[in-house]
DNA sequence: CGCTGTTTTGACTTCCCTCAAGCATGGTGG
DNA sequence: CCACCATGCTTGAGGGAAGTCAAAACAGCG
């Protein structure tokens, strides 16, 4: 039951019935459960499977030799975490689970020639590869030109839009299990500030965060506190 | 004559002369001159191209609403610049000249058609594009996780190897035509501080930077001040 | 109930930004 | 051939945003 997969694919372009079928033949076949906090993958190992996140929070990440981390992109339900990476002999990043999550392991040859027989999935999943660079270059954007609370509000709108996109959001709450350290982590500040700003953020009334949950009372103040663009999300149907 | 794109491809397999002569023909239907400081393609536009940088510098960009900027990477000759980035709608970022350029336009469909003649081309273009990827995400922990003169020296190096790697480094110097100006859009700091970290950088003997001209005395040393780990690069032969 | 992990708060420091002016270049045209 | 301007580089002084270190308060959870 790929069920986010092929929603988030559906953003893109209708899947036929065999399509669907064959999404679902391939991410049935070896699934994994991984609790929180594990890696799926790591840096220098040689990949050999594709990945699909089928449910649970994940992320890609590096370490900085003296202990300091970048977390460069979050993982949702439905996202594919190495897509074509198989031809690479080692990971240049690592891969690790936030919370309890199941991730199906797909053999490359056999990803590819499902592929291979219908150009429509592989138009899709190529798409989904570029909306996965386009996502990494607005990362770049955010952490090098946006002030502290502009980074936060950016990636809440973002994470919002992808959950969104994919159902998985009631009202204006979604679930949010990052901790603050991983937030900072991720924009590339330190926990300290980051709480700091989640505070102005807060008092602003722009979010509510609190039992793992974020609830955005206006979206459309939140985007524009965080200078938001959607173009790179290439939602498009 | 793509020769730097044929040399960049070889750094991944060696191309039968059939490959060679296809890119060729791609590369040489189209070729298009621009001056420095012009743009190739503009954030919103449709593509329809598949481009590649024959000579000169250029970079890829968006700008942040109030006029901030963010350079997202650097393309050095034999680069692709959009790899099947045709599939979307709309581009999400710009690119433009640093110096004099030419590109060569292939229309995309004889793009793909000439990968689907060749598995063998198929593979060496995909591994550019993981390349690529790859860069975006060290660039991400570049901004986010080191200090200013960390960023800049990661940044020389891994021009200096990128050029290397396409034989565009004599003895211990390359062409280095960025402005402070542009350097600071790269690494999400401040013209004004760029130009006092590169001081510092020259003071302890680690680059030399003037005409346009880089030269790294010792890459060992240059590499460790930057915390480089060439992982990223994927130049496996 | 006491662990471990997360959030919050305080005081202090520093790295980097801002604004501003002063220099070099090098190209252009009178 | 020199005056002029544009562009890029360098330098100074002062302010502010974010980092550091450390401890307290607050969860959850076994």
């Amino acid at each position: 039951m790929p069920i986010y997969l092929l929603r988030k694919l559906e953003n893109f372009v209708e899947l036929s019935l065999p399509d669907r079928e064959r999404v679902w033949r391939l991410t049935d076949m070896d699934v994994r459960q991984l609790k929180s906090h594990q890696d799926l993958v790591r840096t220098g190992e040689c990949p050999r499977f594709v990945h699909v996140l089928l449910d649970g929070w994940a992320f890609r990440y590096v370490d900085i030799e003296d202990g300091r981390r970048q977390i460069l992109g979050i993982l949702l339900p439905g996202d594919v975490c190495d897509l074509s990476s198989f031809i690479l002999k080692r990971l240049d990043h690592s891969i690790a689970t936030c919370t309890a999550a199941r991730f199906s392991r797909i053999p490359a040859d056999l990803f590819m020639q499902s592929l291979a027989e219908s150009p429509n999935l592989d138009r899709a999943f190529r798409w989904a590869g570029l909306v996965e660079q386009a996502m990494a270059r607005a990362w770049i954007s955010n952490v090098g030109q946006r002030s502290a609370i502009e980074r936060l509000a950016h990636l809440f709108v973002e994470l919002f839009l992808r959950l969104d996109s994919i159902g998985l959001v009631s009202g204006n709450s979604c679930e949010f299990p990052l901790t603050q350290e991983q937030l900072a982590e991720a924009v590339g500040m330190t926990n300290v500030h980051v709480n700091r700003s989640l505070m102005e953020l807060r008092a602003a009334g722009l979010i509510v965060l609190n039992n793992r949950t974020l609830t955005i009372p206006d979206l459309a103040a939140l985007r524009s506190a965080a200078l938001f663009d959607d173009i790179y999300l290439h939602l498009e149907r």
